[in-house]
DNA sequence: GTCTATAAAGTGATAGAC
DNA sequence: GTCTATCACTTTATAGAC
């Protein structure tokens, strides 16, 4: 299809099919999605998807093509605004600890921002299945989007702490870092139930916020004797 | 059943399918999973799952009694080794910061090691895909396991810093904390293509405990200014 | 308590009319 | 490109023999 002109009905009926298909395989899982329920919160006919995409499992793995483009593309901004900042970092600048820790908060407020929205929150569900149940497509959001989400905030941590980018230590300590923000999208119904909370609306999004922030400072805003 | 005595043909068949439940549920989920597949593994007829426990849904639910049952008799030994420690908190100790430590250092290592072995392996996935399609047994869960765990690391969180156990920021913390190791188990694809894993094997948890251990450090073995 | 056999409903895929 | 109709298969649950 072409990008700039109107789509055309074709192009409607599949664009409707995967934001139906992320809708349903996030709520519901892949086998417990039913290609008539798709098809039916699409508005368009059960057939349709062997036509338009080859059938039920060619469909889901569309459906993260179409994610990893959409998330590529709002995160992209972030990482631009960034670039100056990670440049001075290349200088060793005798503030690079507060650089790094704003950095780091800067991306996991993008990615509470964007797990929080509405429109977006059916792809965090269904990225969030995806890791449970691997298929090919773990390897493509990993391509584009969580490693270089990854990459980032290791080389961040690298950076902060004066170690080596590939020591394994330094990656551990990045995947850490993502847990403290990925156990509120996960484990949602007992995170619910230890604060609780009945919904995840911005109050709470901005308290996880400000609380990821304290633990960032408290784990790179020291000097420490090693 | 009497506890003591010798399980009857029946028991035998409850308990293989209910150990059998908790292999196909957790590597399937509920839905992918079939009750002939459950009652093949079991090496038992699939009519009986029916008559023992009244249904597919029920045997899911009656898994999770049995799991909840058995992690708290796993948790339990730690707590109670604890429990001097916990105590002389209360004093208010100067060394409390260390102690704190230790102690959460405990808690996760105690976690660490049961979802290591492979005789739980199956409990935790089977765990985590219950958070992100809960039915009752969230409940059940967070009553039984989590909700310990979680207050016990509020706790800790509370005594470490000086801080009100009951704030939200202090819970939200104890969250966080459990973030740090959750991450491996739930998005255990990714964070192995990060780190160049292909297995969770002992060398691999050791390396988790042993950052862990930095991070609570770096988070809580430092004065603050507030 | 366990088995076989089967009913009733749901599934994904597709042939063929339009 | 879309629709209806249907095939071939699988699912859970259960009736009834042993």
């Amino acid at each position: 299809m072409n990008e700039y002109a109107a789509p055309s009905r074709g192009d409607q009926t599949r664009i409707a099919l995967l934001e139906a298909a992320i809708e349903v395989f996030g709520r519901d899982g892949f086998h417990a999605a039913s290609t008539r329920a798709i098809a039916n919160q699409a508005g368009v006919n059960q057939a349709l998807i062997g036509y338009h995409f080859g059938g039920k499992k060619k469909l889901y793995l569309a459906a993260f093509e179409m994610i990893a483009e959409s998330v590529a593309h709002h995160i992209e901004p972030v990482l631009q605004d960034m670039a100056p900042e990670l440049a001075r970092l290349q200088t060793d600048p005798p503030d690079r600890r507060q650089i790094c820790v704003q950095a780091m908060h800067r991306v996991f407020s993008a990615q509470l921002e964007l797990m929080g929205s509405a429109t977006s929150a059916p792809w965090v569900r269904l990225m969030v299945r995806e890791q449970l149940d691997p298929t090919e497509a773990v390897e493509l959001l990993y391509e584009r989007v969580f490693g270089k989400l990854l990459g980032l905030l290791t080389h961040l941590v690298a950076r902060a702490e004066g170690v080596d980018e590939s020591a394994e230590r330094t990656r551990l300590r990045a995947l850490m870092l993502l847990g403290n923000y990925l156990v509120f999208l996960i484990a949602r119904g007992t995170a619910h139930m230890h604060l609780g909370w009945t919904e995840l609306g911005p109050a709470e999004i901005e308290a996880i916020e400000s609380e990821l922030l304290n633990v960032l400072q408290a784990q790179f805003l020291v000097e420490k004797e090693q």
